[in-house]
DNA sequence: CGGTAATCTAGAACAAGTTTCAGACTTGTT
DNA sequence: AACAAGTCTGAAACTTGTTCTAGATTACCG
């Protein structure tokens, strides 16, 4: 579980990613798509590597070499659909009058994005905060584009100070632990709303003229 | 995974925990030492429930009558471990000025006791944020733990507003969000304690004078 | 005490994640 | 075109969580 990074590397780039072929990166978008299918079904639990070798088309020893646990699948899962959101959300830009409230309207919407498919949600959330540390290079990549969102939303002038950074990491860890809270049946979608909207308050505290 | 929950009890009481006998309550005892002895060593991987099982002197059988799940046995280990460091941290209140010190203090206390066995810690948060459905009441039990620690710590006059307890809430989330990227080694001691600083400002966004 | 239901034990059996291996197939090189 | 290195396949094996079973033990009732 230590080295053999060498395989198939993720669209991101964070060594150097050996190039795919052309089968090949047809091969991995098989497998995303066959697990992101099982999730949306079962949820975690549902994603069994046997199966989704084969609805890929694909030897088990194939899947594990492209992804190296079930973790790694999911969280790569996640990054591909996390993708799909950050490009559908900047078609239509959060229209809130602060930087609180568009990253709440923002989050509000994936979140119910999210709730279209909760057996995903489920599958993809619970893999990345089951990650251990095998899985922190892929993790942090979701976590980058969770962050790029946020920033985004909040539609800052210039570069964020240190003090913003900290809030949006906090309202991160908001965020995934509030999904969690509802995903097992403990907190109703209105308790996350107010979760939400609670922790982007804390966006006006970093704002400039505060201190 | 269903039915069955007729098994023994939690000490704590929802429904009607069926009384222990001496030798049962003796059994549950054991069988939490172990775990918590083999979750000390390697964390969440290291808990193994037939060695847990040897460990305590009790078959393996008898262990999953006892806890119906893995993840139901390190979540009763974490309400064990919450009680101790409930009383603990009771006989020396934090000593802050401001409720959100207070709050900060008493959760930098905490998370000092987790660094001095960082591999308990992972079983028991790997297996806290893990837990799918049929672990919801124990879950819930260690919520109501924390947030009765954080409460305690806020040293209230009267009952805790709304806003309060979402002020509770979201610092919830961010501590053990924030203790898993810790876990996992992507986030560093430091940051963690920021990130704990930071939500504890939203306390202060919720105190009777503010609006 | 004797009987009966619940509990406990030992161990096999099953399920799903992961590893391994021999052989077939691709790819890139000369 | 032939070779070497790397990749893919199919299938078995291994690990660990979970379930099941048959037979002891224990707890409780009269």
């Amino acid at each position: 579980m230590t080295a053999d990074a060498k395989a198939a590397g993720a669209g991101t780039a964070h060594p150097a990613a050996p190039p795919l072929t052309e089968r090949q990166e047809a091969r991995r978008r098989r497998i995303l798509h066959a697990s992101a299918q099982l999730a949306s079904r079962g949820g975690f639990d549902a994603v069994q590597m046997r199966e989704v070798a084969e609805a890929a088309g694909v030897a088990l020893g194939t899947l594990y070499r492209y992804f190296p646990s079930k973790v790694h699948l999911l969280v790569a899962t996640m990054q591909d659909q996390l993708q799909h959101m950050h490009t559908t959300l900047r078609k239509r830009p959060p229209a809130g009058e602060t930087p609180a409230e568009r990253v709440a309207e923002t989050l509000m919407r994936a979140f119910r994005a999210l709730q279209r498919e909760p057996h995903l949600a489920d599958a993809m959330v619970r893999a990345l905060t089951f990650a251990d540390r095998s899985v922190s290079p892929e993790v942090d990549t979701v976590s980058r584009l969770t962050t790029a969102i946020i920033l985004d939303a909040m539609g800052l002038d210039g570069r964020p100070t240190a003090a913003q950074l900290s809030a949006v990491r906090v309202i991160e860890h908001t965020w995934h632990s509030a999904l969690i809270t509802w995903l097992s049946g403990r907190a109703s979608i209105a308790q996350v709303k107010i979760d939400i909207e609670t922790v982007c308050r804390l966006i006006d505290l970093t704002a400039p003229e505060a201190a």
